[in-house]
DNA sequence: ACCTAAACCTGGGCGC
DNA sequence: TGCGCCCAGGTTTAGG
């Protein structure tokens, strides 16, 4: 499910709640979505949690880190002592504790839990070095990262210098183009369709071709968008919740994602729904020229 | 370089 | 109520 922003809304959950305890022991429900020595990680405390693009680290303070991607469905769910009183955890999306999606239960001291759920099992979680995480493939092959978080601090950040080199010559789509993790870290279907619905810009077009002005106006849309997305902790069309269960907002706020039923929000005109990078696409003719 | 389809999975929504 | 089909925010791989 996620992009930046979910995964970012994620990441912050696990500092708040997470950092301090103590790993006690893991139930492993589901082998396969595991990888490495899960022994490792057993008497441990979390230090810290960081994001690359779309990919979690979860930082203990024995030199050992456990990396994720959650794809499509995956949920990390805090329970324990830290867990604001009066937070509900959306039945609707992950129902009672642990679920039959429940893959993977860090048990933790104090009595804390937190627990991986995955519908669709396309995420992981790695056991690894904490000195290897910058060589892992999900960081060393990432794109720039539009600077719109807070824990950005000497990673490589997308600039509008940057934005403008990766879009140059490039002859492929400018939609799928924001979408590969490779050329630009954290951007997926949701928020390339509405940054290129605030640019003005139709997600057909040819990265090489756009003006300066568009590549501009893109760059500022791709980060407008982010931001918002942020502000409102995500996006939670499907099953999209928080470390403590809660949905997030911008689903309400969508420019131009999953509106092909409703007029074009700026000039009224029918939304067209394209299929596009492999990814339903939506765009509006008359505004995104 | 660039594009497409398929694969990994399950559930929800829709038409009939 | 039920069945079949299509869709879903990601990534990887194979093949054209």
């Amino acid at each position: 499910m996620p992009e930046l922003p979910e995964v970012e809304t994620i990441r912050l959950g696990l500092e708040k709640y997470l950092v301090g305890h103590k790993i006690v022991n893991v139930e492993v429900r589901l082998p396969k979505i595991l990888q490495g020595d899960i022994e490792k990680v057993k008497g441990a405390r979390v230090k810290g949690a960081r994001r690359f693009g779309k990919a979690l680290v979860i930082d203990l303070d024995n030199g050992y880190s456990i990396a994720a991607h959650v794809k499509m469905t995956g949920q990390f769910i805090y329970d324990g002592p830290n867990r604001p009183q009066g937070i509900g955890i959306s039945r609707k999306l992950v129902g009672t504790l642990p679920s039959k999606f429940t893959h993977v239960i860090f048990n933790l001291d104090k009595g804390g839990k937190l627990y991986y759920n995955d519908i669709r099992q396309f995420g992981w979680i790695k056991v690894v070095s904490t000195s290897n995480v910058e060589r892992m493939s999900f960081v060393n092959e990432l794109g720039p990262e539009p600077p719109v978080a807070i824990d950005m601090e000497g990673r490589s950040l997308l600039t509008l210098e940057k934005f403008r080199e990766v879009l140059s010559n490039k002859k492929t789509k400018i939609k799928a183009l924001l979408m590969d993790q490779k050329r630009i870290g954290g951007v997926g279907n949701i928020y390339a369709n509405d940054a290129l619905f605030l640019a003005g810009i139709n997600p057909n077009r040819v990265a090489k071709d756009l003006s300066e002005a568009e590549v501009e106006r893109l760059y500022e849309a791709v980060l407008e968008v982010l931001k918002r997305g942020l502000k409102y902790k995500g996006a939670s069309e499907t099953n999209f919740v928080s470390t403590l269960g809660e949905e997030g907002e911008y689903q309400k706020h969508f420019l131009i994602y999953g509106h092909e039923k409703s007029p074009c929000p700026k000039c009224g005109g029918k939304v067209s729904k394209v299929w596009l990078g492999g990814r339903g696409t939506y765009f509006c003719p008359q505004c995104q020229k």
